[in-house]
DNA sequence: CAGAAATAGTCTCATATTGATACTATTGTG
DNA sequence: CACAATAGTATCAATATGAGACTATTTCTG
């Protein structure tokens, strides 16, 4: 008799939580469910998991990029991006090339197999992405992509990071009387 | 002369990533961004983390709530559900008392330390949400809110499970012959 | 009523993730 | 030349995580 998967019984019926939540809740909980949804069948096609894919992405549409680019450009810390290009180079997803200009820096090229294993992810994503969102007409889908467009830019301002200060810490003195 | 913080700059001018970024990436960076933005605080002000908080904030609703349906509506792990709940009864901020009618179970009750700290962490909460939404007005939060429970009602369905089951597997087979 | 199965809850352990940091090598600058 | 900066790697310690084994108790079933 098999055992019950533990984990698959976990990601069930979170959606009883989620209702009771908040809107920050709700965003984080989402995003978690999102990309578990779709990342296990990614990792299986493609072998690859969303994150290393989103780098491959980076090279493929960028020829010749760096380590300090895919950093920056895929908001990945250091230590990480480092990890996860040297494992689509082992892959055999790219290939590093010394840069002839600069002896620190290399440029990294898509190979073949990057190229497959990426229109692999491409196709998938699409069509995870349609099932997302299948039941939202594509008004709605553009309304609520642009009201997550307008959000990031928010949080990731200069004038949120003050804003957060100075209200939360006025918050804070606040609650403290509590 | 102060380190340059790696932590706090690689939380930076993410949004140039997510721009480019599906919508599931983006419901996932928002998800990730909008918790660490207002968790340090958490912390710092009620001495838990947002987690902890909403398990207290569940036994506050629910006098006496045992340990199963915590995990069961905190959408949460066992072991982890345990973990929180003995760090909640630890820090004074909850009490368990022995079921009379069934030995197995505990009931929880929030003391009064409990909840000080709820009230803080529920007037921070409100600020915080406040504070991201400040440029959305009532009605597109609400527009918002409601997508994002569509979105969770589906992904957590079985309606769901069995379309991706499907859908994807189909996709992936299409992609296979790339 | 005797098992057997189920439930509540805890605990341990092995593993994975993470980010800070130190480090090498090279380039740019005054 | 000395010094700062940049590209990128490697190490390391801390933390988070979940599976699963375990105890104790209750409920079910023949």
């Amino acid at each position: 008799m098999p055992k019950r998967d533990g984990k698959a019984a976990m990601y069930r019926n979170w959606s009883k939580a989620f209702r009771q939540g908040n809107a920050v809740y709700k965003l984080n909980m989402l995003g978690t469910a999102a990309v578990r949804a779709l990342d296990d069948r990614f990792v299986a096609l493609v072998g690859l998991d969303v994150r290393t894919v989103r780098v491959l992405r980076l090279i493929g549409d960028n020829p010749g990029i760096g380590f300090a680019e895919i950093a920056t450009y895929g908001a990945l810390e250091r230590s990480l991006a480092s990890r996860l290009i040297q494992s689509l180079v082992r892959g055999g997803h790219v290939e590093r090339h010394n840069d002839p200009q600069d002896a620190r820096r290399f440029g990294l090229y898509i190979t073949e197999t990057g190229s497959t294993a990426r229109a692999r992810a491409d196709l998938l994503s699409e069509v995870g992405l349609k099932l997302l969102f299948q039941d939202f007409d594509a008004a709605e889908v553009a309304a609520f992509s642009s009201m997550m467009d307008r959000l990031a830019e928010w949080i990731d301002s200069d004038e949120f990071e003050r804003s957060a200060a100075s209200q939360l810490d006025e918050a804070a003195r606040r609650a403290e009387t509590l």
